[in-house]
Order: C-alpha cells, then sequence, then structure tokens
DNA sequence: GAAAAGTATGAAATCGGTTCCATAATTCTA
DNA sequence: TAGAATTATGGAACCGATTTCATACTTTTC
C-alpha cells in the first residue's frame, strides 16, 4: 500500500541509497555480492525510481514532446506510433498535445511541455508563433519541424514539399483538360502546409496557363463535413469545377459523399483528387487519386535524427522527402466543352 | 539563454522564494505591493515552475496517463481529443501511450506512467494483467476502464456492453435469413472487447436456432488489409457464409475492398456490418451498416468522472452507454437457397 | 498611544533521487 | 606481510519547488 523509495531499498539491502542508486545506473560500479542484495530488495518491494525526482536532479525526463493539431486523423496517429516505437527502444517516451492548428495554442503547448522538462521537441509546420521560437530558443531545446519543407528555413526540417506535391495533383488535372480547376483546403492563415498546397495549385494553373480564379478556391475546416460543405459550394457556382484538388482525403472523402448526393458522377462530371493516400483512398468508389505522403519515413527519420542528437550528439539535419501522386479512378479527362 | 527559476525571480523582485510561490499559489496572501513586484519579475524573466520540481514536493503532477491499443485509429484519437479538450479547462493533461493490444506491454506502460506521477489512469478494457492491477492497487491510483463494460466487474468502468454490440448485428442478419454468418473479430486473448464481441454473435446465433460454426469465426489483427485477408479466407471455404459481422469498420473496409476484387456484390452476394460507425462508413459503396458506438460521451464522462474525483473528490462511478445498429446499404435479405 | 489581535514574510526543512568527495575496503607490488 | 595503488562505499550536498513555523510588521481596539 506504500509506494517504496531508494531510501526503502536501500534500508532493506542494508546499503546507502548512493549504493542502489549506482545499481540502477551503473552496476558494475557495485560489488557482485552487494549487487545482488539490492536487486532482490528492488525486486521484493516492486521499487522503481519516481521520474521526477529524476528529472529534477538530472535536468533530463527521457521525453520527447510533439505537438500535432489533432489527434482524431489517421495520418497523426500513425506517424505518433511509428516515432514512439523507434523511441522506445532508446527508453524514451513521447507526450503529445494537440492545438487544433491554432499556433496560439501551440505557444501554450510548448510551455507545458518545457514546463514538463522534454528532452526535444516536434512541431508541425515551419510557421510558429515568436513567443514560441522565443522559448524554444531560450531553453536551448533541439527540435524538428515535420511534415513541411521549405528551401529558407532555419529549422532542422524533415518533411517534403506541400508545395510540389498539390502542384503534382493539379498539373495532373490540367494535363487531363480540365480548365476550370478548383480547391479545397485549409485556412492557409497560420498554416504554412495550407498555404504551401494553395500556392501549388496557383502555379500549376499558371504553367498552363490558366486563369487563377479566387473563387475557386474553397477553404474548410477539418474533417468529411467540412469537405462536403465546401464541396457544394464550388458546385453550386453558375459556372462550377469540372475538378476539385483536396488538400486532404477527408475533404475528398467529403467531396465524394456530396457528389453522390447531388447525383454527380465521379469522374465523370468532375474529377477529385486527395491527399495523403490515407488506407482508405482505396477503398472509395471510385478509389480516389491522392498524393502519397511519406509519413512513416518521416517519422522514423525524425525520431531516429532527435535520438542521435540526445544519445550521441550527432548534428540533426533537415532531410526532404519526394511525393507522389497515385493516380486511381476519381480524375478523368474532362468532358468535351458544350457547346 | 538561461533558464530562470523561482530564486532568480526572488532576487529581481527582492523577495523571498517563499513568496513568488504563494504570489503563484495564493494571490490574495501577498501584500500587493510586493505582488505586482513579483508579477512584474516573472514577466521580465518569462517565468513559470519546473513541473518535475512541483511533483516532487507536491505529490501531483496534474497529468492523466492513458493507455491506448494504437493511435493509428480515428477512434482512439477522436476519444483523445475529446478527452483532452475537458481536461485542458481544469489545467490537467493527458499523456497518451500505446500497447498495440498487449496487456503484457500495457503492464509495462502502466508502470512508466505511476513513475512519471500520473494522478489517475485510464486503461481500454476490462482485462489487464494481474501485474497491471498490482500496481494500480498498491498506489493507490483513480483508474477507470472504458470501451467495455461487464456486469461483475469490480473496476469503475465508463463503457458498452460489446457482447450486446454484436449480438444486434447479427440478430439483425438472421432477420434477414441469413443461415450462414461469419465474423472477423481481433484476437480474444486478452482482449476483453474481443471476446465479448465474439460471444455476442453466438448468442444471436444460438437464439435463432442456427448451428455456430468454429470455422466461421476468423481472427484479423489491425487494420483493412488483415479484415481482406480474413474476409478473403472465409469466402474461399467450400460453404462461405452469406453474411459477415466484423467487429471493426476497418475489418468491413477490408472486406468490401476484397469482395469488389472478387467481383463478389454487396450485398447482393454477401452483407457485411461494420462495428464503431466511424464517419467513413458513409462513404463506402455502399454506404455500411455499422454498430454506433458512444465513443464522445464515453470520454467526456469519463474525464469529468476523472476530474470530479481528482478536484473535488466526488466518488467515481460506472457507466454504461447503449449501442445502436445504424443498418444502411451493406445488409440485405438472404438470396433463396438454391436447389 | 499602547497592547492585543491579526497578517505578511523569510528561513529552513522537505520531496526522492544523483553525484561529488572523503574514507574504508580490497587488491596489487615488492 | 607492509605499504602503495586501486576500487567500492556512504555521507552529504544538491536539483527547484512548496510549506511549516517563527518572527516582523500592520491594523485594530480601548
Amino acid at each position: 500500500m506504500t509506494v517504496p523509495t531508494i531510501g526503502d531499498v536501500a534500508r532493506r539491502a542494508g546499503v546507502s541509497p548512493a549504493t542502489v542508486s549506482r545499481v540502477l545506473n551503473n552496476p558494475e560500479s557495485v560489488r557482485a555480492e552487494r549487487r545482488l542484495r539490492v536487486e532482490q530488495a528492488i525486486q521484493d518491494l516492486g521499487y522503481f525510481p519516481f521520474a521526477a525526482a529524476q528529472s529534477l536532479k538530472s535536468g533530463r525526463s527521457l521525453t520527447i514532446g510533439a505537438i500535432f493539431p489533432r489527434l482524431d486523423s489517421v495520418l497523426f496517429g500513425s506517424v505518433l506510433d511509428e516515432m514512439q516505437s523507434w523511441l522506445d527502444e532508446a527508453g524514451y517516451t513521447l507526450t503529445v498535445m494537440t492545438m487544433d492548428y491554432d499556433i496560439g495554442v501551440e505557444a501554450k503547448r510548448v510551455q507545458q511541455l518545457i514546463a514538463r522538462g522534454v528532452d526535444a521537441l516536434i512541431l508541425v509546420g515551419g510557421w510558429h508563433a515568436p513567443e514560441t521560437e522565443e522559448i524554444i530558443a531560450r531553453h536551448g531545446l533541439p527540435r524538428v519541424n515535420v511534415w513541411s519543407w521549405h528551401a529558407d528555413s532555419p529549422h532542422v526540417q524533415i518533411g517534403f514539399c506541400n508545395r510540389a506535391a498539390t502542384h503534382s495533383a493539379a498539373s495532373h488535372l490540367c494535363t487531363l483538360g480540365h480548365r476550370r480547376i478548383g480547391m479545397i483546403s485549409r485556412d492557409p492563415e497560420g498554416n504554412d502546409r495550407a498555404a504551401a498546397c494553395v500556392a501549388g495549385v496557383r502555379d500549376a494553373l499558371e504553367e498552363a496557363g490558366l486563369p487563377v480564379d479566387p473563387d475557386l478556391f474553397a477553404v474548410a475546416g477539418f474533417g468529411i463535413d467540412e469537405g462536403a460543405i465546401a464541396f457544394s459550394g464550388l458546385m453550386s457556382r453558375a459556372d462550377p469545377p469540372s475538378a476539385i484538388v483536396c488538400a486532404s482525403d477527408l475533404f475528398a472523402f467529403g467531396a465524394l459523399r456530396e457528389a453522390r448526393c447531388r447525383g454527380l458522377r465521379v469522374p465523370d462530371d468532375v474529377s477529385i483528387t486527395g491527399f495523403d493516400d490515407s488506407e482508405l483512398a482505396q477503398i472509395t468508389a471510385p478509389a480516389l487519386t491522392s498524393v502519397r505522403t511519406p509519413r512513416q519515413q518521416m517519422a522514423a527519420r525524425c525520431a531516429q535524427s532527435i535520438l542521435g542528437y540526445l544519445t550521441q550528439g550527432r548534428a540533426m539535419s533537415s532531410l526532404r522527402f519526394a511525393t507522389e501522386l497515385v493516380v486511381r479512378d476519381s480524375t478523368a479527362p474532362a468532358a468535351a466543352p458544350r457547346g
């Protein structure tokens, strides 16, 4: 019923707390006979050290903090699982917080994590509040930005170019002959991935010599329902697009659902592309054309990079992964112009 | 570049550390003039207390530990998001770990969380390793089991009856005239939800006077691919089932995909039911008949219950939510028996 | 205005580990 | 086997906060 401390173990084994600590952290430095006594006492009492005390003394916590937009997304979840499994092997643990796409909330989370003594930080994207940068710098914490990659970023970033990603989707549609192309993205405010996604589509349109109509760039929050609403808005226009680039598979799923409700055929009446190539993209009818993002590798390399730094002092470096457009059945050549 | 401590704040404000602590935790007890000086110093230095030290002294960490099977599932993610948002308001934080459906791993996680000083634990399901129960009891930690509900459980459980849930799906199929009903579930070993799901289907078959053929109860690991494989196994039999109850929407998605590959029409050739009623269940073609589970309420009530206990000493109590079968297009009456 | 009652403050102990330093015990050398 | 070199061990300080206790300071009361 009582929780044993290192002193209890020491008493039971007839040694000093210092020796117990050595058995735990540097066993070779303790004579075998005593070490066995101590190990027995640890067993008997079911002792394990209290992390707060260790952290207070040592200044390190064997904990990595990660701040993600939300958890109710397969994308983030699988990335976290992958990171965890790498960190586990080195005795590190991930502490995850969410910020719901609000960099103000993110700044608070960063402080909470630092207060908890995390040894490193993982942030999503490259745009963060000034306070966030300030507090990280002041504490000299190692940090990695994941999920995006910018040529001019001063930070370690392990991700991919979102701009190139949506560019490939939009180019694909242009090549198929679409001339009015819409987009559903998150709000680019404070979200560099969203901003890059929008820029990528714009790039492709300009390259193809197509006009960029701001009215065809819809913004949605999160999830299938919001995607459906945005799609509905675009298709209700007098001159609706014949193809839509979605900055998330969830938006695309919503678009597919709404298309079905409206009796629109995909891809005959409207082509749709997704983003992330989640497992579900193969399940929908029609199967979704989507940009595959390198989530597993990103997660693995991010974890490895941080561990290399923390356990071996190896410098961290940025890494840019490629994305790939996976063409399935939700995109098709544009219908011949009427009239 | 240096990290300020409470002593630094005290020095700058010309007071003792004790006073700074009081300003932080009990401001009214400090004369206004000094309090302002202290608050100014806190501002100037960007000071915030180091949680490890607080935790060491106070014995509480304002942290709740949760151990989930995995994170790469919308189900768990949305539950975590919901819990977080309730805990946030009370200044508590969730620390999440995963155990990949292994109660041995779970036992290790429990120890890690207790070492970190969590104030309460949230576990999934009702079956846990003896060491898990032992260590929780010894530390006198409040704990809640979520996601399942058993009449005879000695613990606080906030969940639903998995047995009743699959029972409703299987009964629905029986009523539609199906006489060979298969099932795809997780391994019931160490997983009370899986075991209950299997039992629920068996109950329904027996009630309908149908034979229970063990060969029609397939076991799958996790995810769409495993569901597809299990489905493939069942349908490759000489006498395949005409309907399949899946213990997870993911399994059902895999089954739908595989059915399409094999040229089987759903529901004409085979009926399929899911479990969880995830958002995607409406997206698939055909839309999936699925058991709706009360995830949001479960998460909210669980968080509230724990907060009530921790902040107001209110006793926690168990809660059983109902499930509901949502019938869509993936189930239909059995084809007339041939011959 | 002095004494009593009440309030604000700082010194120091404390939480549970880790680690420096001095000493005790052991092993090695001659 | 004595003395030197080496290794193992315990005492005590320390990490950064909180909290008790004693004291200094206010405010109130007559």
